[in-house]
DNA sequence: AAGTGGTCTAGACCACTCA
DNA sequence: GAGTGGTCTAGACCACTTG
């Protein structure tokens, strides 16, 4: 039994947190179950009902996996399905589309004005900056630029070939993904877009302006990415 | 309590189902109280653990809001909050934005191809279509054509002037609306849309394509827009 | 003070998975 | 058959709103 003053915030949030924790620092391995409820409830001292509040509201933001029968289980966040669900992206068949990553140059500086703005920055903070081009069976449908703030990303450097994958970054880094916010509009392919896309220029193009945001709400990413959807379709499902 | 056969869905989505029901044929208004949970409990003859489970299932459905202290009220779908959530596109300052409804014809005829497949119909089931230009500020920045299911909707024609606003028309015709799904690509401007939109011809124009769903899946209503994004942009929460 | 929803407990039993 | 999560019960007590 936890203590229970008065301006506590609800027993079965604070064993959440705790819980998250422990998945964000690594105690608890991607792909790995964990303890039973009963044996988590009596190690944190709360009822198994209170235990089991904490992981269904942690299967809601995705990071455990219930399986009647089986077990409660990490979530991998560089599965397929998981680092999937931020790409609205689809193919004609309706399936999403990552696509082949073709890298260009990562540098580091300190943050520009929209930088600041969007990552919530102060003027003289570090980000990094990655731009890649995206191609699917060898065509390019769209090229980006992502810039992450660099406290948040020690471990960026030793990861080969992953910047551009910004839920496994996290995942190393021992940062748990929340959501996005993408802003759409629409313009004309400029001549330098229009190239890289190898459409004709001014072809209508989708901008797209994404914020990804940690599960407490951090900023972690912004990308704005130039997209050529003849071929695509972006899909949303509004609830 | 209700009787435990073998293959008997759980308690909680009977009774879920029994008070959405309530709601939807109009038992229960929008706006108003409906009895606390131990009441509803006893009615029910379930524990109030599962009345609360089912209680919880609607909030997150939006069918009920609850206010400790005060009780559980049945939302009303055609309020401000709630009829606006299916508009993505944002002003300037970020604000939803549905505009002021041009109306067009309305027209009924049995679905074409395309209404075939979109609303899940039959080569010979009637369709409502309504027109419509939605202005902002007395610009116009969307035209849209929807296309509902005749049967679902007998009442549409004694409702006066909301035909374009399907939340409420789901509403007063009995149906608890559940999802939307919109299919998102770019075009130019065609000389109809342009003149429409007044914008220059082949401007890029966002082109909306969206599916509205009932709570138990049926498709409701299906519309095509056609939206000039230069003053304005689409706001995607993705998580 | 009375009435509401929100939290928390301590169980029982069911359904499913797997060795 | 042993172990897991899923459902369901019958309470107690807390926090909030309203008259």
């Amino acid at each position: 039994m936890a203590s229970s003053g008065l301006l506590t915030r609800p027993l079965y949030l604070q064993v959440r947190d705790a819980l998250a924790a422990r998945i964000a620092n690594g105690g608890w391995k991607p792909g790995k179950p964990i303890p039973n409820e009963l044996d988590l409830a009596r190690e944190y001292g709360v009822s198994s009902g209170t235990m089991r509040k904490a992981l269904d509201l942690m299967e809601g933001e995705r990071l455990v996996t219930r399986q009647q029968g089986r077990g409660t289980f990490v979530n991998d966040q560089t599965s397929e399905e998981l680092s999937l669900r931020f790409s609205a992206i689809r193919d004609a068949s309706g399936g999403r589309i990552a696509g082949q990553v073709e890298l260009g140059e990562i540098t580091e500086g300190t943050a520009n004005e929209l930088e600041c703005a969007r990552l919530r920055l102060q003027a003289h903070d570090h980000v990094y900056r990655v731009h890649c081009t995206r191609l699917h069976e060898d065509r390019p449908f769209m090229v980006e630029e992502a810039s992450m703030p660099a406290a948040l990303f020690p471990r960026l450097r030793e990861i080969n070939g992953f910047p551009h994958q910004i839920v496994a970054l996290a995942q190393k880094n021992g940062i748990l993904v929340g959501k996005a916010e993408e802003r759409i509009s629409v313009c004309a392919a400029t001549p330098a877009v229009a190239e890289a896309l190898r459409v004709a220029p001014s072809t209508p193009i989708l901008a797209l302006d994404r914020v990804m945001l940690a599960l407490d709400g951090r900023p972690i990413e912004w990308r704005l990415g130039q997209c050529n959807l003849t071929a695509h379709h972006y899909l949303v499902e509004i609830s």
